[in-house]
DNA sequence: CCTCGATGTGGAACCGGTTACAGATATAAA
DNA sequence: TTTATATCTGTAACCGGTTCCACATCGAGG
């Protein structure tokens, strides 16, 4: 690789002057700057990262951590994250948490010993030292903390919607599932369910569920069914898990939504394909992606910035696992 | 950030020694290494990754290039690839590529002047100076090329069984649908499903498909059904396009399996979960990412490598979009 | 013709690590 | 006691950029 010196020689001037042709400060005379381009493109010349990175203790590096890229519901948050970073020329260094605050904490120091911009995080632990202690700017996605730069959908409101949605469409013995405790959103939308449910006087029962996994998330099923075997709608903390009640559903003769009603939350893509098609609480995966790479770049800009918990809206998306309002009025 | 100079005169010693104790090279006293380690946590010091990399032209952060994180297949090999690289103490910086090479070639340039010691890449275009040029290791995933570092799946191998398996189990007018044609694995399904089908005499109709988008794929199952309405079974040239021509023939009224059989490829989760079910040749995404990553690991290594073309078997997955083979022999 | 600000350029320090090399001491062998 | 070798430590150069500062030149205004 050449060097800012091969560069330097090569067009008969210092390596100032290279440096500031490259980066386009100071005076360079236009005779020079051609010489020091045709010298650039002569030696195929492209600066170094990371002996920049080393002066200016500043990389164009972000680092981007969730939960799993595999929960279906995260790639869509990660290609708007990365859009929205490819077009303003940051790279991502990315990391799968498991919502381990062991391995975030790994990550977390490696992505500063990488002298990295920003952070984009999902985490449950935005106040613990691991960010409090941060000298650069974090943005917490699909997670808030109060008062710091954060993008999410409102889970409670979601929650609230869902068991509103549920009751309106007829169904009076709902079983709502709690999804694992350590995961903020997951608590958040259960909170809402619940309440909305206490406020219209509507019975409810409550199964846990440790994971979001698609192989465990059918015992929870199982379980339900079997516990509550009763039960006429079931709100699912995310659609993997209601993804599974459907099936569990079916598979006990159930008819859906006639005999159960079911209401998901996120929206992946795997929703609107199944028979029939998931209702559920749809989040803008990839909207809060772009926004919250959008936040980080304008906190690393250092613009003032008026609004820095910016709340996405969740919308009830009607589809074919809950029955027409109308029926039941 | 407290540097090596802080430990070293929190310490009483010199950068040198520091350095040795980091590194675990050289001989350093076991005395001076305590006192250099009580300094290290007084000061809660970490070495600056990108100080490192510069001087020995080499960091602990590898590339990864795949097309498009949002297509179901891609998360599973990038969490293979993740976790093998976290257990090896590597980082990686992430990108899209759109199957498009002047994104794959920006990339590539950013993940050259970050120093990173190897890339994994799922391009089209691996004999093109973009990759020949780089004198790092590089390990081409999902793709191939013959003789270079990758890690595959058979896809004409995989096509040939889809054909076979479609046609014992009673299908006579069979559609087989081309993915993109700058889509390297989408023409070797295709290719290997044709010459089954040729082999065996039976007839058979292609429909092209220009991307592996889901609100795409429908339009295309749309067409399959226009021009070809008597198709009693179609190959598909990945998960989502089937899905898509499952949807449209059940929308049509069609019994599937009875009326039509589908088959897939890829066998990513959702496949599982539809109604019916997918059938599918299912290649082994998670291993294929860790198998890729682990062979990378030893290119870095330098290890001497017999075997540095790793493909990785296709499987037929018997689901329910295709009919019981003894009911037709 | 002189002065002054704008323009143009280079030398060298600096970022935070690693390592070659030299010098010092301790220990073992002769 | 001398010599050879192993152990231990520090100084300083180096990686490849950026930027401060000093110095030189040029054109305009007095």
């Amino acid at each position: 690789m050449a060097t800012i010196r091969d560069v330097a020689k090569h067009a008969g001037v210092s390596v100032a002057t290279v440096s500031r042709v490259i980066n386009e400060t100071g005076y360079v005379h236009d005779d020079t700057r051609k010489k020091v381009e045709t010298a650039i493109k002569a030696l195929h010349y492209t600066p170094n990262e990371v002996a920049r990175s080393l002066f200016k203790r500043k990389s164009r590096l972000i680092g981007l951590l969730l939960p799993d890229i595999t929960n279906p519901f995260f790639p869509e948050l990660a290609r708007g994250v990365e859009d929205e970073m490819q077009e303003n020329d940051f790279r991502i260094i990315f990391g799968n948490s498991d919502e381990n605050m062991k391995k975030e904490k790994e990550y977390i120091q490696t992505f500063v010993q990488n002298n990295v911009v920003g952070v984009i995080a999902s985490t449950n632990h935005p106040d613990t030292d691991t960010y409090r202690r941060l000298n650069i700017p974090v943005v917490f996605l699909d997670r808030t903390a109060d008062n710091r730069p954060s993008v999410y959908a409102d889970g409670c409101e979601g929650g609230r919607i869902a068991a509103q949605e549920m009751v309106a469409r007829g169904s009076r013995q709902i079983t709502v599932m709690q999804g694992p405790t350590h995961i903020r959103p997951a608590q958040d939308r259960f909170k809402g369910a619940i309440e909305a449910l206490s406020e219209q006087g509507i019975a409810f029962n409550v199964v846990m569920t440790s994971s979001f996994s698609f192989t465990e998330a059918g015992t929870w099923a199982k379980e339900l069914f079997e516990q509550h075997p009763f039960t006429d709608g079931v709100i699912a903390s995310n659609d993997i898990v209601a993804t599974a009640v459907l099936h569990e559903a079916l598979r006990l003769g159930k008819n859906v939504p006639d005999d159960v009603q079911i209401i998901g939350f996120d929206d992946i893509p795997l929703s609107s394909l199944l028979t029939p098609s998931l209702t559920t609480i749809r989040q803008p995966a990839y909207d809060m992606g772009r926004a919250a790479a959008n936040l980080l770049v304008r906190l690393i800009d250092d613009v003032n910035i008026d609004n820095k918990t910016i709340q996405m809206p969740v919308t009830f998306t009607e589809r074919d696992t809950t029955r027409k309002v109308n029926q039941h009025g």
